[in-house]
DNA sequence: GTCTATACCACGATAGAC
DNA sequence: GTCTATCGTGGTATAGAC
C-alpha cells in the first residue's frame, strides 16, 4: 500500500539481483552458490530458478541491469562531445577520455559498488564459453560502433582493419586494469595499491598510454620485415 | 621393461595432464569435470586425486608444464639480445618482440597445442580469486623483472613507477590479444577471423600499438589537469 | 502469479579394501 | 597404485500451497 514499503523492502527479484552481485563480486561465479545467494537475499532457493530460470541468466542480468546505464553514458558522453565539436574530427584523446570517465564515476559510486562491478565485468570478458559470449554483442555494439566511427574521423590516417585492431588491444587494456585484475601484482610484485585503487589516477597513466598506441606509425603491410630488431634470427 | 612401452603408453600422470589440458582449453576449468578427465585418460576418477590431490593442484600443473618452457625461452631470448648489444640499451620494439615471439612459436607448434593454450593463460589471469593468484607471481617474477629491467635501460626517461604502470597496460593487452579472447569478436562484431587466427600476424599489428604506448608522452605528475578535454565538467 | 518444500542427479573429495 | 563406495554440496525441476 505505502510506496516507502516498496523502497525498503525490494521486491523478491531485485533482492536477489542486490545479494547476487555482491557475492559475485566478492567470490567470482563459480565459487557462488545459489544457496549462498537465495540465503542472503532472505528468499526461498526455488525463487532464482522461478524469476530468473537459471543461474547463467541470472549472471546475464546483474550484468546487463549495471552496463545498460554505463554504455548509456558512454554514448550520452560522445553526443556531448560531437556536438560541442560542430563536426570537426575529436581529439583522441577526448574521445578516449569520454569513454573512460564513465567508467570512473561507476567506480567512484559508493552507493552502486562500482568498484567492484567493473571487475566482475573484466573477468567477464575473459569468461571461456558460455554466459558472456551471448549478451555482450548486444550490450556493447552501439558503443563500439559511435567510439569507432569517432575515432576514424579523428584518425583519417588509419585504414578502418587497422583501427579495429587497435581497438582490440585498448579493450583488452581497459579490461585489464579498470576491471581491476591487477595482472602485474599477480604475475610480479609490484606495489602500486594506492594509486591503482584510485580511477582517476589509473586513467590518468592509462590515457597517454592508449592514445600512443593509437597513434603509433602503422605495421608494414605484408609479412614482418626483418628490418632491424629480427636481423639476427636470420644469421 | 620395454623403453617404448612408456612412449607409446604414458603413465597415469600425464594421462591425466594430457587430457586434462585438452578439455579445460575447449570447455574452460568449471565446465570440464574430473569424470570428463579421467574417463578421457582411461583411468580412474580418484586418481586425480591421488596424483595431484585436488582439481585445483591439477590446473596449477597443467599451467607450469608450459609455462616453465614458456618463460625460460623469453629469458632466453633476451639473454641473445643483450648479449649482441654488449652492454647498449636495447631497442623496446627489439625487447617485445622478443617476449612475444616466444609466444608465437608455441602459438605455432601444433604437436604442443599452443594457441590454445595460449587461450587458457589469457583466461587464467581474469580468473577471479583462488588457483591462479598463487603461482603466476612465481612463474613470471623473474621474466617480468629482466624485461622490465631491459625496458627501463632502453627507457631512461621513463619513471620507474610509470614504467611498471605500462608493462601493466602491455600485459592487459597481450593476455586478451595472444590469449584470444576475442574481445572484439565479443563486444562488437568485426571480423578478423583470418588474421587474428595467424600469431605472426597479431604480432605484427600489436608490437607498433605497445611500443606507442610504452614511448608516449609521460601524463602529468599531480592531479588531472583540466587542460582541454576535461574543460566542460568544471564549467 | 508468487513462493515453498522437496527430490534429483552430477560434482569434487575421501576412506578403506585390494 | 588402483579401485569401489560413499559423503556433502552444487544447480535444477516440479508439485503444490498461498
Amino acid at each position: 500500500m505505502n510506496r516507502i514499503d516498496t523502497q525498503l523492502a525490494p521486491d523478491t527479484k531485485e533482492r536477489i539481483l542486490d545479494a547476487a552481485e555482491v557475492l559475485f563480486m566478492e567470490q567470482g561465479f563459480e565459487a557462488t552458490s545459489l544457496r549462498m545467494i537465495t540465503a542472503r537475499a532472505g528468499v526461498n532457493l526455488a525463487a532464482v530458478n522461478y524469476h530468473f530460470g537459471s543461474k547463467e541468466d541470472l549472471i546475464k542480468t546483474v550484468f546487463s541491469r549495471r552496463l545498460g546505464p554505463l554504455n548509456a553514458e558512454r554514448l550520452a558522453m560522445l553526443d556531448r562531445l560531437e556536438a560541442s565539436a560542430r563536426g570537426r574530427p575529436l581529439d583522441p584523446t577526448q574521445i578516449l577520455e569520454a569513454f573512460l570517465s564513465a567508467g570512473v564515476r561507476l567506480a567512484r559510486d559508493p552507493a552502486r559498488r562500482g568498484g567492484a562491478f567493473l571487475r566482475l565485468l573484466g573477468r567477464a570478458f575473459a569468461e571461456p564459453s558460455g554466459y558472456v559470449r551471448e549478451f555482450m554483442p548486444d550490450q556493447y555494439e552501439a558503443v563500439v560502433a559511435r567510439y569507432k566511427a569517432a575515432l576514424a574521423k579523428a584518425l583519417p590516417h588509419v585504414p578502418d582493419r587497422e583501427l579495429v585492431w587497435r581497438l582490440h588491444f585498448i579493450f583488452g587494456a581497459i579490461a585489464y586494469t579498470l576491471g581491476g585484475t591487477d595482472v602485474l601484482k599477480l604475475a610480479c610484485r609490484y606495489p602500486l595499491e594506492d594509486e591503482a585503487n584510485n580511477p582517476e589516477a589509473v586513467v590518468r597513466h592509462l590515457l597517454p598510454f592508449l592514445v600512443g598506441g593509437l597513434t603509433a606509425p602503422l605495421p608494414d603491410a605484408s609479412g614482418v620485415r626483418k628490418s632491424r630488431s629480427a636481423r639476427s634470427k636470420q644469421g
